[in-house]
DNA sequence: CCTTTTTGTCAACGATTGTTGACTAATCTG
DNA sequence: CAGATTAGTCAACAATCGTTGACAAAAAGG
């Protein structure tokens, strides 16, 4: 499926493995515990093609951990379902991995420890979450706002996907919704 | 408090001061990045120390890992301020790191790329925050309750201690007891 | 003062890390 | 098919990691 109708110059294949190889073994281990050989041994080929087509390891970490949240526009006429919406939004998102996106998961491992990473779930929210949230609230507490619903969304996805807190990893997806997301309306609407 | 009225037999300071150092480090940076030539650089002392007074590095760590939230009693009569009391002791407790405490910071760096503070943190979940939360509500929807109040909890400290995201970490105190005590409320109490 | 135990330093080990350059195999171009 | 460019492998590098054992300095005890 999805075949490349295009000639393939044989080399995007081996582009493409590490890349993917790269993306899980950050999501899963974080960029201190993933290492190049690591990488290149699940992409099936030798270290040395991880360098010389991404040129290292941070470079590489910076193209995997590029993420785009696709955050809908929020300004619509239901604005009583914009915590319900967001949270479905963020589930869809970190849930369907397998999809385009799955930079998350990537980022929330290494932010932690990583100042790279931190920076750039920093850039992250400036430049998408808060544009967002504040089109559904008084602009003078946008910032306060965006702030507290960032806080429950990446609490979330730290406790469901990185710790895995048995509790929170059980919640189906609906209930989910429903609690975090009438938070999350009032952060983002400011009551 | 709790002063060593014996005489010190002059070791004790190194252990103090390696397991200061340790402390510091680890909370900014982590475990992996934390090196044990920087602990005992930072410490004043021999690299071969730290492994001779502590066994290693792993040690180490669950030995400064070890962290007490001291939560208060919830089971009290003002049920309707158990939000903002949980959120104002958790404030207090990683606000004052100066203080005993401050293990916490320390598991949050470490907790997304190391599985055995993951771990830890799931404990002290499982010992201190579950059962606090139980008694403040139905038996049966004790762990789906706490589960909530730690997502907000933990995603209130990766953003404004360990992500440092401007606008909340900017917060004052009052406003974050206020806005997120009311979020812990309605979790920990179903309402 | 001599002996024993504790406290500390020093150098080095084996392993692993990211990265590089030389070399071979494959593919493309004419 | 001949030549050139690309894709890939291999071994090794320099650096850093946690850890260890031999040894010196200092304190303690008699």
């Amino acid at each position: 499926m999805t075949e490349p109708r295009r000639s393939t110059p044989k080399s995007i294949r081996t582009r493409q493995a590490i890349e993917e190889a790269a993306k899980y073994l950050f999501a899963l281990n974080g960029f201190e515990r993933t290492t190049v050989r690591d990488i290149a041994a699940r992409a099936g080929i030798d270290p040395a093609m991880v360098i010389r087509y991404f040129g290292g390891k941070d470079a590489l970490f910076a193209r995997v951990a590029a993420l785009d949240l696709r955050l809908p526009d929020l300004g619509g006429a239901e604005s009583d379902m914009i915590g319900e919406t967001l949270v479905r939004h963020f589930l869809a998102l970190w849930e369907g991995e397998a999809a385009g996106g799955g930079g998350m998961p990537v980022l929330l491992r290494s932010a932690a420890s990583n100042e790279e990473a931190a920076a750039r779930l920093r850039d992250i929210f400036r430049e998408q979450v808060f544009p967002a949230i504040a089109r559904a609230g008084p602009p003078e507490t946008a910032a306060q706002r965006a702030g507290l619903v960032a806080s429950q969304l990446l609490g979330l996805a730290l406790t469901r996907y990185v710790l895995k807190l048995p509790p929170v990893a059980a919640l189906d997806a609906e209930t989910i919704v429903r609690e975090v997301g009438a938070t999350v309306q009032r952060y983002a609407t400011g009551h």
